[in-house]
DNA sequence: CATGAATGAGAGTTCATTCAT
DNA sequence: GATGAATGAACTCTCATTCAT
C-alpha cells in the first residue's frame, strides 16, 4: 500500500515537474522553440526519462492545455458570486479575456493550436474545456431568458459571445490588431467585448 | 517582344504552380509540415529550383498571404452594391465567413499563423491586409453614424464585429466549436455573426 | 566509480575519434573539404551524433587548433634546458619549423586560416597560443639584453624571428616557395632562418 | 582582320570587367563570399556567361593572382633609381609590405591561398611570380657580394627577407598579430623587416 | 554571343524518438 | 527508474556548373 502509493505520487510529481518547467519554456520562448531535449535540459534528466512519464510530445501539450483549462475554471468560478446577470455577463468577457492576455501561451493551446486538437477530438465528452463552455452557456442562458440578452438560440448566442473575446484576444495574440498601443490593449478588448453589452436596455 | 513576353508568362507561371503546390500542402498536411523540399518534390524539381523564383520560404509564405488577401478584398468589392447599411455590415461577415470556411489555409496564414506577422509589422501602412480592414471600418463608421449599429467609438465597433466573425471561424478551424456538426458550420457561424444585428430597431 | 570513470573516458575517447578523423580528413582533403558529414561518413556514426560531442562545427576546429598548441607548446618546453642563449633562438626555429612542416594541417589552422581567428578575438588573454609566443619572447628580450639579438625593442625583434620562420614556413606549406625540392624543404627553411642569426658575434 | 581583331578586343574587355568586378567583390566582402552567381549579378549577366570567358572559377582566381603580380611588379620597378644598396633592400621590404597591407585580397590570392596554387605547380617557369623573386634576389646577391648582407648563400638570404616581410604581413592579414593596434601596424610590419638591416655596419 | 532554366551535391543543424544497459 | 548513446529524417539554403535555345 505505502510502496504503491508513494510510487503513484512520485509519478505525479516528476509529471508536475515536467509539465511546469515546459510551460516555463513556452512562456519565455514561445511554443515553436519549445523541445523535448530544451525541457529534458532544464530538469536535468535525460530526454528519454521523459518518455517514462509522457507518451510523446502531444502528451505534454495536451496535459498543459488541460491545466490551462483547469485555471480558467477557477477563475471562472469567482464569478458565482454576481447576482446581477448582465454584470455577470460582462465579467465573464473581462475574466476570459484577462485570462487569455495574462496566459497567451496557455491560450495559445487551448485555443489556437493544432496539435491538442486532435486530442480533443478523441475525448469528445470528456473534454476539460466543456466544463467552462457549458458554465458561460448556463448565464447565457438564463440572460436571455429573462431579457439581459436579444433573444434567440442559447448555443448561437454564446457562440457570438465566445467568439467576439476569442476573436479579439487571438487577434491581438497574433498581432493582427490594426490599433494596437501595447498599453491599451486590455482596455480596448474590453470595450469591444461590451461594445453590444452596454447598451442592453434591461438589467435584471 | 513575344519572346519577352513568353518568359515573363512562363516565370509568372512557375511562381504560380509553386504557390499552389505549397497551398495544396497546407490543406493536406498543414502549415508545420510544408517544407520546401515537399513543394519541390511535388512539382517534380529540385528545391534549388524554387530558389529561382523565390528569395526564401518567407517570400512563398508572404506571397500566399498576400495572394489572400488579394482573394478576400475582391469578394468584398462586391458588397458596393448593397444599399442598405444593416444588409451591408451583414453581408460583410457573410463575406468574411464564407471566405475564411472556403480557403482555410489561407485564412490561417492570413490571420492566425504567427511567421508571416513579422513582414507585416516591417510592412505596416502599405500593408495588404488594411484595405480589407479600412473598407469595412468605414461601412461601420457610417453604420453607427445612422443608429443601424449602437453608439461608440468606431475602433472598438469595427473590432467588435470583426473579432465576432474571427472568433467564429478561428474556433471552427482549429475543432474548438462545441457544437459543430460540419455541415452546419457556416449556418450556425453566421447565426453567431448576426446575433447582435438581427434585432437592430433601425433601418436605413 | 568505475563507471562514471569509465563513461568518461569512453566521452573522451570519442572526441578524439572525432578530432583524429577531422584531421585526418583536413590532411588528405584539405580545409575546405572538410563537413561535419564526411567525418561523420567516416567513423560510421550519424551526423547527429557529432553534436552529442560537439556543439558545433566551429568548437571541432577550436578543439583541433587548441590540440595543436599544445603540442606545440610540449615541443617548445624542451628548449628550456639548452642554456647557450645564441643556441636557444636558434632552436626555436627549428622547433617551430619542424612542428610546422610535421603537422602542416594544424599549423594551417592555428596561423593560417581565417575562421578560429574570430574565437581568438574573443578569448585574447587566455588565448592558448599567447603562451608559446611570451616564452619565446622571453627569451628573446634576454638574447637582446646579453647582446646574443641586436638591440632594439623587443616585441619588434620577436615579431621578426617569428614572422620569419612564419614566412618560410606558410611560403613552403602553400607551394609558394620557388626553390623548394621537396627533400631539402627543412634544411632551407632552417638555413633561412638562421641566415641573420648566425653570424652574431656573441655568445653567452 | 578588323572583326577579327574587334572581337579580339571586346573578348578581352569582356575577360577585363569580370575580374574587375571579382574583384572589386573579393575587396568588399572577403575571399568566402564571393560565388560567380554574385560576380554574375553585378555585372549583370548570366552565371553561364562566365563559363565563355573563363573555363571555371579557378581560371577567375588565377587570372587575378596574375594581376596582381603585374601590379606588385611595376611597384617594385621604382626601386630601379635607388642607388644605395642597403637602402634598396630596405625599400624592397617597405614596397612589398605596403602592396600587401594596401591589397589584402590581392595578396591573399598571390601567396596566401591553396587554389591557385595548383596552377602555379602547372605553370612553374612561366610563373608570373618568377620575375619579382628574381629580381629581389639579384638585388641581395649583389648585396651579399659587397657586404650589405651577411655572407651566405643568395637563395637562402632572399627566402630570409622575403620571409620576414611574408610572415609579417600573413601574420597581419589574418590577426594573428599579437601586439597589433590597427593604426601602427604598417610600421611595425616595416620596423621588424627592419630589424635586422638596419645595424647592418657596411653601406655602399 | 548570351542566357534562362535547371540541378546534383552538399552544407550545418535540429528534432522526436528508441533502446540496451 | 533512469539514462547515455545514437539515429533517421527532416530542415533551409548555397554553390559551381551545364545545356538547349
Amino acid at each position: 500500500m505505502g510502496i504503491t502509493e508513494r510510487k503513484e505520487r512520485n509519478k505525479t510529481e516528476m509529471r508536475k515537474r515536467i509539465l511546469d518547467t515546459a510551460m516555463k519554456l513556452f512562456l519565455e520562448e514561445g511554443f515553436g522553440n519549445v523541445s523535448l531535449r530544451r525541457i529534458a535540459d532544464k530538469i536535468e534528466y535525460s530526454p528519454a526519462t521523459i518518455y517514462l512519464y509522457f507518451k510523446d510530445k502531444d502528451e505534454i501539450l495536451y496535459a498543459l492545455h488541460t491545466a490551462g483549462f483547469e485555471e480558467l475554471y477557477k477563475r471562472q468560478q469567482k464569478l458565482l458570486s454576481i447576482r446581477d446577470l448582465r454584470k455577470r455577463i460582462q465579467r465573464h468577457g473581462e475574466v476570459y479575456i484577462k485570462f487569455a492576455l495574462e496566459n497567451p501561451e496557455y491560450y495559445n493551446l487551448m485555443f489556437i493550436l493544432r496539435s491538442p486538437a486532435r486530442k480533443i477530438a478523441e475525448g469528445d465528452k470528456l473534454y476539460v474545456g466543456r466544463r467552462s463552455y457549458e458554465f458561460f452557456r448556463e448565464d447565457v442562458g438564463r440572460a436571455i431568458k429573462v431579457g439581459v440578452l436579444e433573444k434567440g438560440d442559447v448555443d448561437i448566442a454564446t457562440l457570438a459571445l465566445w467568439s467576439m473575446a476569442h476573436g479579439i484576444v487571438s487577434l491581438i495574440l497574433r498581432n493582427r490588431c490594426p490599433m494596437a498601443e501595447k498599453e491599451g490593449l486590455s482596455k480596448i478588448a474590453l470595450g469591444a467585448y461590451g461594445y453590444f453589452l452596454k447598451t442592453s436596455r434591461v438589467t435584471v
